[in-house]
DNA sequence: ATTTCTTACTTGCATTTTGCAAGTTAAAAA
DNA sequence: TTTTTAACTTGCAAAATGCAAGTAAGAAAT
């Protein structure tokens, strides 16, 4: 259960999300990464240990779900919940900042500014048939 | 000199701003806080070796300027450069986000969402006379 | 049935960051 | 001259971060 420093909206996000990798996860996810691997393969090498990690804690709070569990080596996968994927306008906002303040910046691929909420339809409490 | 893990923007964005006090010294930035008491006296309690030590990041990032520097006991005052001053979008959006996502916090005042980035007219590169 | 491979981690440890509490500095105010 | 104020710095303990190596479980291959 996260501890908030105060009731300010935006301190008590960044008390779940202020760190350098749960706004990457969850960009990935936005452009499609699902499982463990596909999150590990990103160009910003995350270590396995802090994956994980990170990834207990936005389960933890709320923002993401296991849609489906890893069975040997058939893998797993990670979705967005409706609360993960209110984060979307946060994200699109950060990187209109990132590619218009720092240089060389790439730009993000359209699909990311295209996303929206509600194309991660909330399955938040019952398993993915797919 | 920032290292970034990759080139993208968002990945960057967190390179500088990614941790839990920034966001929140841009915010109180906003909504008029000056001086490092100022921002001492926000209800985060922040601890003065961490603010100390964020406003000198912030400020090699760019971000924030000493617009009056301290006098013995006359207060000096930080100020939004251009590039901080187009954090303003992100911060409303992650407001947005705590508000509605996260139980019990309060609302901004109407000051916060209203401002925009043009607001603090840049004056990046010499001293104000106030 | 056994072995190999894949996926998702866990572990140990060194380094870095965070944060508490106390202390310091410089200049204005008394 | 002394006191007060504002903005820090310092020392240290705890927590977080991240590297590299290792582990577990189940599918795939033999």
């Amino acid at each position: 259960m996260t501890q908030f420093r105060s009731g300010c909206p935006i301190a008590s996000a960044l008390d779940i999300i202020g760190d350098k990798w749960s706004l990457v996860i969850i960009r990935s996810m936005v452009v499609g990464a699902t499982s463990y691997s596909d999150l590990l393969s990103t160009p910003e090498k995350i270590s396995t240990n802090i994956l994980a990690e990170r990834l207990r804690r936005l389960e933890d709070a709320g923002l993401i779900r296991q849609s489906q569990p890893r069975q040997g080596s058939i893998r797993g996968a990670y979705a967005l919940t409706t609360k993960g994927a209110a984060l979307i306008p946060v994200v699109q906002e950060l990187a209109r900042w990132g590619e218009t303040q720092i240089p060389d910046r790439w730009t993000p691929p359209e699909r990311f500014y295209a996303a929206r909420p509600s194309d991660f339809a909330a399955r938040d409490s019952y398993p993915a048939a797919d």
